[in-house]
RNA sequence: GCCCAGAUAGCUCAGUCGGUAGAGCAACGGACUGAAAAUCCGUGUGUCGCUGGUUCGAUUCCGGCUCUGGGCA
């Protein structure tokens, strides 16, 4: 019997939060946060994260776990949440994934297979100070890149995995790097390992909610939520961070609000264009968080629009979900 | 009230010696399987203010009207 777990997802600033934190309270259960920035300490008003006060008893997992300089990724995060969905399943009750960041979600779900011989290799560079933040080999091939450029590294890769050459972009190196160091790590080649996990079937008997709204609306929200965070102190955050030594090529630093006040804070731009250029990028990150929620497969999207208020909402989820897990 | 200028993409504008139009920004679509708030690819989305006239044909020329600036009273 396949163990429950409900996924509550959307763009950024659609209003994942709140109606979260009404869903666990009515079903029983508790959030693991699929977010790849709210991980870090911290980072507070930047990354929109949940206040102490506004979880309302609701126990929240995968926030505040790490220092903003260190490693986080797909594999970490779904090493981490699997085991936080297995126990809160072991307590009775019921998981509920929320956060914004898709391959994450996707990765947990469908149980992806990311492990392979030789991972030591990246996960013993914790020093890394630059953006990398991997193995020798990484490293190596990004040098070359920087020194040959992409077309040379697309043409490498031509020559060992065909169809992956076929699939990426020459200009998109930082993929084509990743094909070649999965093709050095384990001998075997990307486009095939891509198409086996294609196939998979989630282990979890799962309900997949995507949270949606007017563009229109979504986009006033982030630009309201942009100005609220520069009110709320998000230049002194930035500042502080920078102050204890973190690098802008940090993955954290890299994160929407991060790298762009980054920028002011250096001197490249001024704090006007910052708050330009932080609303556009947000605006065109929540568009892609919607191209990818629209292939994934088995989403049920809720249109705010549709409905009169959140609790009308968690009404039409709980509809949904008990006729899931009836069976 | 009179005079002048303008009205073209969501915005700022260019242009068409008459053959239904581009640039920048914004926007839109897509990819993604160990950096994913990252990275990369693709796309002009338009009653050329309205209305008559001239013309085979008007966004372009002419008249009238409307609106918006500026000036004179």
């Amino acid at each position: 019997m396949k163990k429950p777990l409900i996924i509550l997802t959307g763009p950024t600033a659609v209003g994942k939060t709140a109606l979260s934190i009404k869903l666990a309270q009515r079903i029983g259960g508790e959030i693991i946060s699929a977010d790849s920035m709210q991980v870090y300490r911290k980072m507070d008003i930047g990354t929109a994260k949940i206040k102490a006060c506004e979880m309302q008893g609701i126990r929240h997992h995968m926030i505040d776990i790490l220092d903003a300089d260190e490693e986080f990724n797909v594999v970490v995060f779904q090493k981490k949440a699997r085991e936080h969905v297995e126990e809160i399943n072991s307590r009775g009750l019921i998981p509920i994934i929320t956060g914004g960041t898709g391959f994450y979600i996707q990765a947990l779900l469908y149980d992806i297979n990311f492990t392979n011989e030789a991972s030591d290799e990246i996960c013993e560079n914790p020093s890394g100070g630059n953006a990398a933040g991997a193995g020798g080999y990484r490293a190596e091939l990004e040098a070359l890149a920087a020194l040959k450029g992409s077309e040379y590294l697309h043409n490498l890769l031509k020559g060992i995995d065909e169809a992956a050459a076929e699939a990426i972009h020459a200009n998109n190196h930082r993929r084509i790097i990743r094909a070649l160091e999965y093709h050095h790590q384990t001998g075997n080649l990307i486009s095939l390992h891509n198409e086996t996990e294609k196939q998979r079937k989630s282990p979890y008997n799962f309900t997949y909610f995507v949270l949606n709204n007017e563009r229109e609306k979504i986009y006033e929200n982030i630009n309201r939520r942009v100005d609220e965070m520069i009110a709320d102190g998000l230049i002194d955050e930035v500042k502080n961070l920078r102050e204890s030594g973190l690098s802008r090529l940090m993955v954290s630093m890299q994160g929407l609000g991060y790298k762009e006040i980054f920028a002011y804070l250096d001197g490249e731009v001024t704090l006007e264009e910052a708050v330009t250029l932080l609303k556009r990028d947000t605006r065109r990150f929540a568009k892609r968080q919607l191209t990818w929620f629209r292939r994934e497969k088995e989403v049920i999207w809720l249109n705010k629009a549709d409905y009169h208020s959140d609790d009308e909402i968690v009404e039409e989820m709980m509809r949904v979900i008990s006729g899931k897990l009836k069976v």
